[in-house]
DNA sequence: AATATAGTTCTATTAAATGGAATTTTCAAA
DNA sequence: TTTGAAAATTCCATTTAATAGAACTATATT
């Protein structure tokens, strides 16, 4: 074997350029930060934008890290390392409409709960980490894989439901028309699906270039969270949700002006 | 080229896969997962752990994201993001010791403020993003660079420096043994080496895998600031970074149980 | 238009990836 | 302890990609 560590050493050195540069290099700036011949860091550049691990920033040849990097990276942070974060967030919430407030993540082909604030005598709280949610009754679930890419959608598709309540979806095409109303409107909703008489929302969390990885929501009985304008419900869970991915390391230095990379083939451009 | 999209692409798959499995994966598991040969595989996984992008968890041969991946994680995120998180720890600090209190972060080869809150009249505070701290002369820096790769060090202590004050280390080998004593006790000072009569701490933020990339600190007038005990000041600023450290996504799914993996090469273990 | 600089393509040489088979290790059941 | 099966590792002839420097093209700059 080479004596530098192989071929992966320099892709890791060229990432690492790249990620501590705040507006991206182009490739005779990452030459001289690597000490690589010209050519080589052309084809490590090019091979790396071809998984998508780091992407031309604007119409120039400026490049920096990509969204699929940000998604892995993001898709490795414990679980608990988030809770400590939304925790605040999730206590506004719980004062607001003194009801169960939480937070969940995407973890493989599941959603599981990772904080949870529950309205107590004084702001008392305690975490519920690692609940796996069912994806075709629970809010939070539905915020989430209603932006997953078609692949996931249909692995998790494809396991048995249980039907817990008469409103439960079994259904794969009622399940997918709840996704696509996800999409639509912008919030999840579950009314009585899990439980009888509990009622949820969740708002999907958009991490710049990471796609949904986390979604927020309100938990409690129907009877009790329903009296809330639904409007007021989603428009306070969608601050939140902002404010969340603006919190969490979520973005690339900079958000990218001018084109939008295409997905998918773009050769000899 | 090959019709797969390249070496790259199986690495990725492979990171991918393992991020989806909190609980890590055995060779064979990837195998499945990912359809590669059994060889190839083996020599893939040995590949990743050689530049610390997976890592074995505890003894057993199950592989799980590594600690590498993590460092790319903070070194890609925006200053921006942290100063909401640390605004209330700041704030903390400001109220006990009614001196400035300041986050710094590693920016490529640079220092650079983050957030900053000033004893103003009742908690008013401003954040000065983005202002580069000399290296020679600011606790804040010493802090960081203290920890970093002697690469990183040598890069940095190659570029000329100002004489600010009588008491601005100039001299490499002053610097080096600078950021020897920042090692050893923990903290970095500064003592009227960038202001007359101005003094300043930092304590060096350890995230967990990711080394060091934030310092934690007190600026003051000397006569003021120096006033209080520094055994104080620094434990209550190492408090301070522990939980700076506890609040960022530091961790990757689950700490590693057991034998700790060596640095270097560890063959035929 | 001239010139320098950045980016890209080309090419013979070197090095690494490949994957199937052989071998060793690991672990659990008898 | 023995035994057997699965997992992990090593081996190796072949294929394929990486390398680095030079030649070339595109893109500013004056």
């Amino acid at each position: 074997m080479s004596k530098d560590g192989g071929i992966l050493a320099r892709y890791a050195m060229t990432l690492e350029t790249l990620a501590a540069a705040p507006d991206g290099l182009s490739l005779m700036e990452v030459v001289q930060a690597t000490g690589l011949p010209r050519g080589t860091v052309h084809r490590l550049l090019g091979a790396l934008r071809g998984i998508g691990y780091i992407a031309p920033r604007g119409g120039r040849k400026i490049y920096v890290l990509g969204p699929r990097l940000l998604r892995l990276l993001h898709l490795g942070v414990a679980p608990a390392a988030v809770s400590s974060l939304v925790q605040p967030m999730l206590e506004k919430l719980v004062t607001r409409f003194k009801e169960t407030a939480f937070v969940a993540k995407l973890v493989g082909a599941d959603v599981q709960s990772v904080a949870m604030v529950v309205p107590g005598s004084d702001g008392q709280s305690y975490v519920q980490p690692g609940r796996v949610m069912p994806v075709h009754a629970a809010a939070s679930a539905k915020a989430i894989f209603a932006f997953q890419d078609e692949a996931l959608v249909e692995e998790v598709l494809s396991r048995p439901r249980t039907r817990y309540t008469e409103n439960t979806r079994v259904e794969e095409a009622e399940l997918r028309a709840d996704l696509e109303q996800v999409r639509r409107q912008g919030f999840a909703l579950c009314d009585e699906e899990l439980d009888p008489g509990v009622l949820s929302y969740a708002c999907p969390v958009h991490l710049e270039g990471a796609g949904v990885l986390y979604s927020i929501g309100l938990v409690g009985l129907s009877r009790r969270l329903g009296d809330h304008p639904r409007s007021e419900v989603v428009a306070t869970l969608r601050a939140a949700a902002e404010a969340f991915s603006k919190g969490l390391p979520s973005g690339l230095h900079r958000p990218v002006i001018g084109e939008v990379p295409a997905l998918g083939e773009e050769r000899s451009g």
